[in-house]
DNA sequence: AATTATAGTGAACGAAAGGTCACTTGTCAA
DNA sequence: TTGACAAGTGACCTTTCGTTCACTATAATT
């Protein structure tokens, strides 16, 4: 009689969404997995699609705490080296937490499916990060750091690139070292473009 | 008694694929869609998942003839106003054809699920791109249209961002005239950066 | 003209799906 | 100690799924 069994319905929903799709995925598994049986699920609840929509709100709000404000974001960085390693911390807790792994391939799935994991998956995929490092960029041009730009062109020019091979990464995990070492060559072709001295 | 059914039942699998998944289509409403009764289907496809192999041998087979051979390619641009536009006829083509719309959505969908959808998809969406722009920027560096560097580096951080965008289009077709114009004026970003003169 | 192969129909089937319900069990408050 | 409630069970229901099959109609072949 575990009191946090709603919760890990939650995680094992998440779980079998991303890897089978949410039409693939059914209750009965989704119990087996979790050491219960069906009906058990129905005490939490609803229905599938209130597991659906419990887990979309959930997702929908980590990323409004983590990535929504201006607060959760690292300093703007103060060399060209600080802001490689502030990627490479930035893409290796992306592609190696399983949760955020998860979310983003769920999202993947979905997006044509749920007008909201539609919206989610654009902020994942693009203007999220577009605007995080705009933040970003702009800071660096103020620092120095950067030569004068458009600073939301140069951050879309500098995450579309990442999350390319992270979208790889999740596609196929074997690739995911030499993701890591793409992206962190191109991270360093970026500054010595876009970045001064 | 149409010759062209079995034709036809793929192209409403594309279809339905690319929309619902292929867990979310059944077989009923497929064959509802060429006003058949689900059992005509059986006469063409031994089950619904010879369905899906057959469009994925399409698919396979239809990228290989388009894309896969360097025949198919336009020629290397000999200024950088006529790289802009070659890239504008690709992008629109590819926006706008169907056929290759719902091949993407069905590749994003099901990538996880079946490995040769996954090595398409990685195709489609990085590694086809890439090699295809390797070729461009090979090419415009001997012209002399673009500075020297290394052109697959180039063709990766050319590509990645026009791919994001591409997919911002399938899923939100209603920013579509949006993404093009910001993959044009990326194009032209691009080009100031690495042109030459 | 008779035959045969092909395309399509409609009813039916078994399996699996999502969901309900009466019931049991363990926990905690009164 | 008892009562109430939340958590979990197992049997069962309905619907939908993919698939099969006996049958019909049509067009081509002999």
């Amino acid at each position: 009689m575990a009191k946090d069994t709603k919760e890990r319905i939650l995680m094992a929903a998440l779980d079998m969404f991303s890897k089978k799709g949410y039409e693939g995925t059914n209750i009965r598994e989704l119990a087996a997995s979790l050491e219960l049986v069906k009906s058990g699920i129905y005490k939490h609840y609803e229905s599938k699609e209130a597991i659906w929509n419990a887990l979309l709100d959930r997702m929908i709000a980590y990323y409004g705490e983590h990535f929504g404000s201006a607060e959760h974001l690292p300093p703007v960085p103060d060399s060209l080296e600080d802001f490689v390693s502030m990627t490479m911390r930035m893409v290796n807790l992306t592609i190696h937490d399983e949760q955020i792994v998860k979310t983003r391939k769920v999202l993947t799935l979905e997006q044509y499916r749920d007008e909201r994991a539609r919206d989610l998956a654009t902020k994942h995929f693009l203007t999220g990060l577009t605007e995080m490092f705009t933040h970003f960029f702009s800071g660096m041009m103020d620092n120095g750091l950067l030569k004068k730009d458009d600073p939301a062109m140069l951050a879309f020019a500098y995450t579309t690139p990442v999350s390319a091979l992270i979208h790889l990464c999740d596609r196929e995990p074997e690739k995911t070292e030499d993701a890591i070492r793409k992206i962190e060559a191109f991270s360093r072709h970026f500054i010595k473009i876009y970045g001064k001295g």
